[in-house]
DNA sequence: CATGTTATGTTATATTATAACAATTGTCAA
DNA sequence: TTGACAATTGTTATAATATAACATAACATG
């Protein structure tokens, strides 16, 4: 797993995963033969401009302020083609979208999301994976997405919140 | 686990899922000491038509056409104040609502949803609980709140899908 | 029955997302 | 290199989901 994955709650050079990110991001898309367009590019940087998942919305005013282009359409098609390409997860419970740690292997996106700092970290549980699978089989049920999000504290808002009750 | 958690994929008497989730509203609300209005009653028995999950303005239809007030804020309200006695769940990743299997010990729903029959499981699966509380003592999480939607295909609909291409 | 609380009614609006079609840009073979 | 097709982006409008804010009504209880 790549050291933005287990960074997520904790200090670290963030510089470092949005640079990682962004090359991972060219590399693949060059790879694949599809196109990494200034838009698309500018959106992933700008959801991983930290560990918060971004809202669609939040992302237009940036891409506005950009200059860019930023009716909402144009947003939620970066954000689909990022999507597609594995290099973000979308957060259903919170409707908003995070970096993908490990666009390179396909896989479902796992996180806990703090309720104290809203960030959210991406697990890589193949016990987890294992569980699901074990019960999909019980029923003969074939799995083909995955929504899981666990909202809670990291250990870091767990004593702020004790100091700050 | 109740009856009505193992039948949602399969042929069984809906009427008697329905009666029971409406006996046991009602049990859990007296015990509680709070009030199972018209509208809340009602509000339940709908989204206990089917196990379909049922949308908000779905509902809001649908009470609509019943003669109650249906501005979406009504809605709402029911539907929080169902969710709160734990008698529905929210399946975020659909924006939709679903009877709750179990709703006398109180829990987190972990959902299989078909893409097929559009048909939501609840599962009870202590493993899967069991592992995501692994993963988060590993992280010094403290999990607050679940929201596992798993989409796919159920066993029915795999045959149909493979009859019809 | 007066009073505070809970629930509902009502109007307006916020937030999230997509449809539909036009214009532009990129690609690649002839 | 140009013409034609495909992919991308622009633009306008609107759909779908959800909440804010305040008014009225129903209920519970001293």
């Amino acid at each position: 797993m790549s050291d933005s994955t287990s960074a997520a709650f904790q200090q670290h050079d963030h510089t470092h995963c949005i640079h990682s990110a962004m090359q991972q991001a060219q590399d693949l898309c060059q790879q694949r033969g599809v196109r990494l367009t200034a838009i698309r590019q500018r959106a992933l940087e700008l959801v991983w401009q930290s560990h918060k998942p971004l809202g669609a919305y939040d992302l237009l005013a940036q891409l506005a302020q950009e200059g860019f282009n930023s009716a909402p359409p144009t947003v939620y098609r970066a954000l689909d083609f990022l999507q597609h390409q594995g290099l973000i997860h979308k957060l259903a419970s919170v409707n908003a979208y995070t970096g993908c740690c490990n666009p390179g292997q396909p896989h479902e996106g796992h996180f806990f999301l703090c309720l104290g700092c809203h960030e959210a970290l991406e697990l890589d549980t193949s016990t987890l994976q294992n569980s699901l699978q074990a019960s999909a089989e019980e029923y003969g049920f074939k799995i083909a997405q995955q929504t899981i999000e666990v909202t809670g504290y990291c250990a870091q808002c767990q004593t702020v919140d004790a100091n700050n009750p």
